[in-house]
DNA sequence: ATAGGGGTTCCACCTGCTGGAAGGTCAATG
DNA sequence: CATTGACCTTCCAGCAGGTGGAACCCCTAT
């Protein structure tokens, strides 16, 4: 299979399959010309790689459950831990978020929209507030 | 006041005031000695910035909301707007998010998390599915 | 004189790709 | 047999938004 064929079937561009080769994740043989060829499990691992990128797993996650696919000696807690991490993460991220979200949207319900200057939004960012703690540098 | 101070006011790293300053988004003096010196106002739109960004605003958006700031002739209008894609990207990546999570944590529930090998987590990663749709180049 | 705690510049690296240039290959057509 | 067009290849640069580190200057106190 050409690098087109598994870009289609896998749903991943072709520039993205070449870089998960570039950092190793997957290794395609290669043809006389040059031409990458990808065997059933070169593509498998690549459909298996789009599906956890598409859950929001890191690259380094992809790498270690792609490891851990392998591995028949693993433990199922092995990979589980490493999705509660990314639960974790993903959490964290929707909390940071809706914090923002609210913040937000407070604002902009407060703010008329029209032709006049003011605006509470605007007025919002830049008031003075008491002194922040430095964050290391 | 030199960026030491001036980090430990705002709250933001020495490194990213600097780098701030690179992309123009604040103008401080130099001394004889070639040290920043920030003037009220540079302090001011910092801490601006870190209002903005600690609200998700991107760069650019700040760029731009520092201009309507500074802009007496601005409408509210110019400004709410900005808000409001950016509440959309914020509910967007909310949205990504949560589907994820119902996802990822069905997942886990469903994953014993001991000893032994099997897991349905990799076993969904690894499931055969049905040819994607290619994503464009 | 020296030590330390500022400050300065510049360059590389991070994540996860993506775009583009310059060129080789292959199958089909004129 | 030449050419066209769709493939493929490599390499280099760039995105956001910083962060880390090296190598150096400056200022004050001892």
């Amino acid at each position: 299979m050409n690098i087109g064929d598994v870009a289609s079937f896998s749903g991943l561009p072709a520039k993205t399959i070449r870089y998960y080769e570039d950092i190793g994740l997957v290794q395609p043989l290669r043809k006389e010309n040059g031409y990458r060829t990808f065997r059933e499990k070169d593509v498998h691992k690549l459909a298996f790689l789009g599906r956890a990128r598409a859950l929001g797993f890191t690259i380094e996650d992809c790498r270690s459950l792609l490891k851990l696919y392998a591995d028949t000696d693993r433990t199922s807690a092995e990979v589980k831990q490493i999705a509660e991490e990314h639960l974790k993460r993903i959490d964290h991220k929707v909390t940071e978020l809706t914090e923002m979200r609210a913040t937000l949207s407070h604002l902009v319900e407060s703010c008329a929209g029209d032709h006049r200057p003011d605006c509470p939004i605007l007025a919002d960012l830049a008031k003075q507030q008491t002194e922040n703690s430095p964050t290391k540098a």
